[in-house]
DNA sequence: AAATGAACAAAAAGTGATTATTGTTTATTG
DNA sequence: CAATAAACAATAATCACTTTTTGTTCATTT
């Protein structure tokens, strides 16, 4: 059997998206539980065998589906803050662009057939820890740029803004409600650029 | 049937105690799904008609069971943070508190027994929002104390500090490790109390 | 080389009859 | 009164059984 390296997902192969893309339709459509790989296979129009030699099992080839999915995100997102200016506003919008993942597509579709798959997705930290590389760029350019003090520590920096991201995507509402676009920025804003503490 | 207000526990109500210790005592044995309201009336030495008198379904009695525990847990925390001087050292004692809460008894036990059903409540704001009202006070008197600048909105640092009890709970790791008490006081320290962004 | 299709045992999911539990009611007890 | 115990239909869990699916292998095809 080829060597395949930890969740290497090679998508230059063409026979790996069709996989996926066959994957994902049977997923969104029936939910993980009642997807078969033959169904996978039919679907895709390919043999049960390609499917297992691409994918050790039916669990690799489902977090293929959703990893696929999440880079697909952070490349759009990626995309999208290139327009915005601010770390804040960068925030802003990936919180706004998460929830709209949400609420619609493949997890839109798994939160209403199968919650408990998606709560335990959900409460996996490597679920969030893969876009750990996503921000430090833009939390350095923030730097550059004077926004945020050069002086501080970008790991924390970067930690809490992938905190703060989740977070806000899973809970509109916290302790205040941070719905709309105008009230998640005012509440960013303050967060980074009010004095909270007193300092050294 | 007695006008039940949603969801008062009268816990001066040793009836009502019998039955919340009866049913947490099973919930931790046995989960919630294998878990009958006849088994908790045996276990409490009590009729199952007494279980019903006083909560509504055993959905409500569940709840009950995670109300009290909940409550418990704060009154705890509130008690122990009176030791501690800053927001910064009373948050840490409560994350940790909070994680050592997720080891053991009640939630460890259904963790392993019935992970689908924690991670729903997790996911679940509601499950936070009663800790909501819970912060304020503290917010101030840090902000009497001189710790926060009075000039900062109550609301999002309660807020912030909420999301961050929460996110920090859940996920000891995220962007980086805060598995220690010393990684994470110097974590939240640098969050409340450096400069993060510059201000206008 | 990679994809296919068929074959296979082991594991998982579905099925339908049986049993247990739920939530409600009611008469009885302390 | 509040707690109890028994009775009840409706719902849900369980069990033994059948069918499907999984993951693997291998000879054949493209």
């Amino acid at each position: 059997m080829p060597d395949k390296q930890f969740n290497a997902l090679n998508y230059s192969d063409p026979m790996v998206t069709r996989i996926l893309d066959a994957g994902e339709q049977c997923v969104q459509r029936f939910g993980i539980r009642r997807t078969s790989m033959g169904e996978v296979a039919r679907v895709g129009r390919l043999s049960r065998g390609s499917i297992y030699r691409h994918f050790n099992d039916k669990e690799a080839l489902v977090e293929g589906i959703f990893r696929r999915r999440q880079e697909m995100f952070l490349n759009r997102t990626e995309a999208q803050l290139l327009k915005e200016k601010t770390l804040v506003d960068k925030l802003t919008e990936s919180v706004l662009a998460g929830r709209r993942d949400m609420r619609e597509g493949i997890f839109a579709a798994l939160a209403e057939i199968e919650p408990e798959t998606m709560a335990v997705m959900f409460l996996d930290a490597r679920f969030y820890q893969r876009s750990a590389a996503f921000w430090p760029p833009h939390v350095r350019m923030a730097q550059q740029a004077g926004e945020i003090s050069a002086a501080v520590n970008e790991a924390v920096v970067t930690d809490l803004v992938l905190r703060l991201a989740v977070s806000l995507v899973m809970f509109p509402k916290m302790g205040i409600e941070l719905k709309t676009r105008r009230a998640l920025r005012d509440y960013l804003y303050h967060v980074f650029h009010r004095e909270l503490g007193v300092h050294d």
